[in-house]
DNA sequence: ATTATATATAGACTATAGTCTAAGACTGCG
DNA sequence: CGCAGTCTTAGACTATAGTCTATATATAAT
């Protein structure tokens, strides 16, 4: 072949039954696309998508790890001198703006479901491991600056806050279009950020 | 026919299928039964389980549907003179008892599968009607006992507390078998109530 | 260079959820 | 009683995700 090896061939393959898998969702929605007609336009084969991703999942789970990126230049440009609640709800706001926006409700959707359905692999303690990270640092941090209490569990309040993200990106799919998105996310953790610097938070710091 | 109208036929046939379906999924899981085997194991058909039945999810979904009546009973019996944050409490600690030990995870799973599916129907908003009308009522009664002030929103409250419920739910899936239920649902919704008392609370009644 | 091995891909094949049509059986009405 | 209309059911059929096997080609070993 002209331009390389067996490698970077298969790379190639790869991508192009990516990009082609995604232009044919965005147009007609994730359900209307099969995995034949993916293969079809991408002048590939089942062998091939199946080799290259683990299912028709696969291809926004993929789209979904991009996140990460967003992720860590995001947090990088959130001021330093902001309390730990301010950068919670910042980041709240970033994230679904993002998922709204970028990523699109339809690959949310098969991402959730895909959540649901890989009992093995525990999708998201392995992909999200960014976001993870991240809160956790908000929250090791706001511990070390004295704003919480020592005895708080970063592991463990990670799991709470997140969980307010998964719960209410359930509900924007659960429910109708009515659903406001940036809206409930940030009543949903407003409330419950409350909660936690009621418990955890150092009196007289208590987020601004 | 001897025993009566086409009717009470047809209700036969349903309940049979339903039976045989609830039981080859108790034995060998939702996905290891196909719809073939549940037809076939009743002496019917796959005409007749699809005119009683929507999917296969369905049956699963008929089932779950038998927990209202665990709630209105399970409510009844909760004392009249517990703050209104001791019974949203209880309410978590009966509810998630029966959806782990009663129901099961394979049979919630399912049902947390079909909502993020039939974006048309509304799932949750149309089959927990029950649950979403005694949380309503928990909160006027709080609001009329003067726990709870007068701006407090019965139906916003609702939603975000229940909320608390979906977020836990989905994590309980999500996550592998590590995942301890009623001690998540327990730290997540006392920190919500927290927040929410805080709030709305009026200041010297907040929750015992 | 020759042979052996590993990898990528093509595409036939399988499994299965859900649709569709026809036929049988009950019901109500003249 | 008999006909028309309606509901229920049987089961063939379709659509489609995912598996499996054979082949071809690149890479590695001698």
């Amino acid at each position: 072949m002209v331009n390389g090896n067996r490698q970077s061939q298969a790379e190639q393959t790869k991508q192009r039954l990516f990009e082609t898998a995604l232009e044919l969702f965005k147009e007609k929605g994730f359900d209307q696309v099969s995995v034949d007609e993916i293969v079809q336009k991408s002048n590939s084969s089942k062998g091939a998508f199946y080799g290259h991703f683990k299912s028709k999942y696969g291809i926004f789970i993929e789209k979904f790890k991009e996140i990460d990126h967003f992720y860590e230049e995001y947090v990088g440009q959130i001021p330093e001198d902001r309390s730990f609640k301010e950068k919670v709800l910042l980041l709240f706001e970033g994230q679904m703006n993002y998922l709204e926006h970028v990523l699109g409700k339809d690959l949310m959707r098969t991402v959730y479901i895909s959540g649901l359905n890989e009992t093995d692999e525990n999708f998201f303690s392995n992909s999200e491991r960014s976001l993870y990270r991240i809160v956790r640092g908000l929250i090791g941090e706001a511990i070390e600056r004295g704003e919480l209490r020592r005895d708080a569990d970063p592991r463990q309040l990670t799991w709470l806050i997140t969980r307010c993200m998964r719960g209410t990106l359930y509900d924007w799919h659960a429910f109708g279009d009515t659903f406001d998105l940036q809206k409930e996310s940030k009543e949903f953790i407003e409330l419950f950020l409350d909660g936690l610097m009621g418990r955890y938070g150092v009196a007289g710091q208590r987020g601004k």
